[in-house]
DNA sequence: CATTTATGTAATAAGCTGTAACATTGTCGC
DNA sequence: GCGACAATGTTACAGCTTATTACATAAATG
């Protein structure tokens, strides 16, 4: 008795309860594909009562906010890795970021509708990282430097990089939902994406080089 | 006793509860936000017990299978009447329909990740209504007519589709998730849908008319 | 070392799911 | 017409979940 109650004291304060709830999260989304999974399953993991995990979140919104902010974090490291290794001004430094962004998509396809839907956004407008800006101006700044290379004016940079944002995010949801291989069983997205970021500066080349 | 008794004796059979239900939960989709609803709630407004649904369908899996399927159908009919009044081959064909198709995203905002999250995949595979080709290939028609009349080639039709649906669907999905706004307040997307299409035809005429 | 704060447990009320057993209605062959 | 039977409801319930409340223990602080 003694004994067992010592042991029990001994573990009675998990130590790090709050990130052990927030990985516990990221593993069962990750392993049922869905952001569904019950709360009392996560205390479980972290080896925890059904109350532990609410001195901790408000509720499991509070929670999953946690873990999608991870993953804009994980998103922005990548982005900012991808580019690292390219040389500025480049049509392959946007397209190494494209591919970072549908390989990351992907990989972490269980994320995405939690990180594009509205939690994602209320972790944005939460802005504690500057989760914001901080992706997206990895790319901005990539075609910028693009167009001031190759003369290509008068345009405005975030406008361009907004729409080369869409066709690789559509890129990752078509990829990720299989729709490519259900009309393109040849094809992949990272072909597609080559294939349009080139046609897409070709046509800019086209319209707005100075001449 | 006896009047009760009769009054409930008539209304014992709904008369058309599937279609009841399947519409009861759509309105609940749509008014939270998520499909998140219970299927009680759905046997509520359909004014049945919370038993009755299961003679219709075998889960909730299976009443927003026939959501999504619904949601599939409204998506091919407004592509098909998008394009009915446009002019074959011609650019404004194509970005009538992606017009269509953001402003179906953006109408039935709540009903996306439903469409393109592993129910919206099963719904297609079921192929019922050949839910599966016949929404993409009226854009796929478009794309050829217009190669054909401005001697593109050669090239791929379906891959254009695919590229160009891939812009689309990212336009929609950033418009939904208010990112556009959040980087260019000022900008829409349709604008940007315009401004894309037009580079990423630029584009095309530049890498592959024939001389 | 006593008090306060942080953290966890146990117990519980309320709600949902899906099944089983039972009730009512409509339909079809005779 | 009418009896069997299929279809479609109902009520009752067992087994889940969530989120709250009251209480217990550990750690930190002065």
């Amino acid at each position: 008795m003694g004994r067992q109650k010592q042991a029990v004291s001994k573990n009675y304060h998990h130590g790090d309860l709050r990130n052990a709830l927030i990985l516990a999260a990221a593993e069962l989304i990750e392993e049922s594909g869905s952001v569904d999974f019950a709360m009392i399953e996560a205390a479980r993991r972290a080896g925890v009562s059904s109350a532990a995990p609410y001195r901790h979140f408000r509720d499991k919104d509070d929670l999953l906010l946690a873990v999608v902010r991870l993953c804009f974090l994980g998103l922005i490291e990548a982005s900012r890795e991808a580019v690292s290794g390219q040389e500025v001004g480049t049509e392959d430094a946007i397209i190494a970021l494209g591919h970072s962004y549908i390989r990351f998509s992907l990989v972490h396809r269980n994320f995405h509708d939690l990180m594009w839907g509205e939690l994602g956004k209320r972790a944005m407008d939460a802005e504690q990282d500057n989760l914001q800006g901080s992706g997206f101006y990895v790319l901005v700044d990539c075609v910028a430097a693009l167009c001031e290379r190759e003369s290509i004016a008068p345009v405005d940079p975030v406008e361009l990089a907004t729409e080369l944002w869409a066709m690789v995010h559509g890129l990752s949801c078509l990829a990720m939902n299989e729709q490519i291989d259900r009309f393109m069983p040849t094809a992949d997205a990272f072909q597609l994406l080559e294939s349009c970021t080139h046609t897409f500066f070709e046509g800019l080349r086209q319209r707005y080089r100075a001449h």
